[in-house]
DNA sequence: CGATCTGCTTGCATGTTGCAATCAGTTGCA
DNA sequence: TGCAACTGATTGCAACATGCAAGCAGATCG
């Protein structure tokens, strides 16, 4: 690991975290896609990651604090990713990233209904998220009353009903 | 320009805008540190960035639709580089990123203090140095009542005053 | 036992980055 | 007029990062 600093503006350390192509990529599919296995990450990724970098990519968050490792009880050889609490409270920043690029960027509908939620949801979807996240990677006990739709689902719903829509706009 | 995109994921375009080591840097001196020209960006950046590398970034920064370039009539060789709306509404990300970095990184205290009063301030004050910023650079109606210390001013001021504070906190 | 899956590494060609030096034109001053 | 300082860049070069294809050893399944 690096542990020089360019500066200590918080903005500048930031970038030095996931300033890069490939590591905000990364932890938006494990957050928002639910993967936590190093394939399902390299096969999963629609922006085609290589294999050295993901290893590379998972090993600097480690060293970052942004996730964790362990064993997964079904299979010696799989290893199961978690986020940290520092990679959760980059919900926030994700939403704005997604809202931003919604507005000035050529974004794919399917691809962007997700962020629009995200977006209208605002601060208190953002925080069902995170708790959400909190139960899921840290074993934290849910909040949410039993029953809810978690916010992954319904992010997921929503993509898959613009994917299935899709073909018919075209068709009529 | 490369316009070929990874995914229409609005997250993975606005990494391939400013996912890398530089742009924000650079966007982050004209927003907060006022700066508008070539020289001011290369000799006031504390990161230390390379003359090739600044020039590169601002022409990809241009051609990306974040800055615009004019002539400063005060020299025929001077460049005054002025924010887009595009980029002035990075600033909501701005202040998420340091307040992100304040939580979890190695921050300076003279250079997260405006991260701090960033971050405190919230929207509405995002929404007053956003106004500035169009005011200042893109030649917008002044919003806010006359006579009020721009948001800017207000930053820089806490900033030294951090600064000027530390040596006597080092001396008792 | 062999096919397949696991996370991950290697080799290699190519692209990007950072540093120092340098460029030509402009300006201010003597 | 002469000349140093300053303007926004550009160049050469070494180091590093990236992407692709192939390969690795161990675990699991049939």
């Amino acid at each position: 690991m690096n542990t020089e600093h360019r500066s200590g503006c918080p903005i500048n350390l930031s970038l030095e975290v996931f300033g890069d192509r490939w590591s905000l990529i990364i932890l938006r599919d494990i957050i928002f896609g639910g993967r936590r296995h190093f394939r399902e990450l390299l096969n999963g990724s629609i922006e085609g990651i290589a294999s050295n970098i993901l290893a590379d990519r998972l090993k600097r968050l480690m060293e970052l604090g942004l996730l964790t490792k362990a064993d997964d009880p079904s299979h010696k050889q799989k290893a199961i990713y978690s986020l940290t609490e520092m990679a959760i409270t980059l919900v926030p920043i994700m939403a704005h990233l997604g809202a931003w690029g919604r507005v000035w960027l050529p974004v794919s509908e399917e691809l962007s209904i997700r962020a629009e939620l995200l977006e209208k949801g605002g601060p208190p979807l953002w925080d069902r998220f995170m708790d959400e996240l909190r139960h899921e990677h840290l074993g934290a006990p849910v909040k949410t009353p039993p029953g809810t739709a978690t916010v992954r689902r319904q992010l997921q719903a929503a993509y898959e009903a613009v994917v299935a829509r899709k073909p018919q706009a075209t068709a009529g």
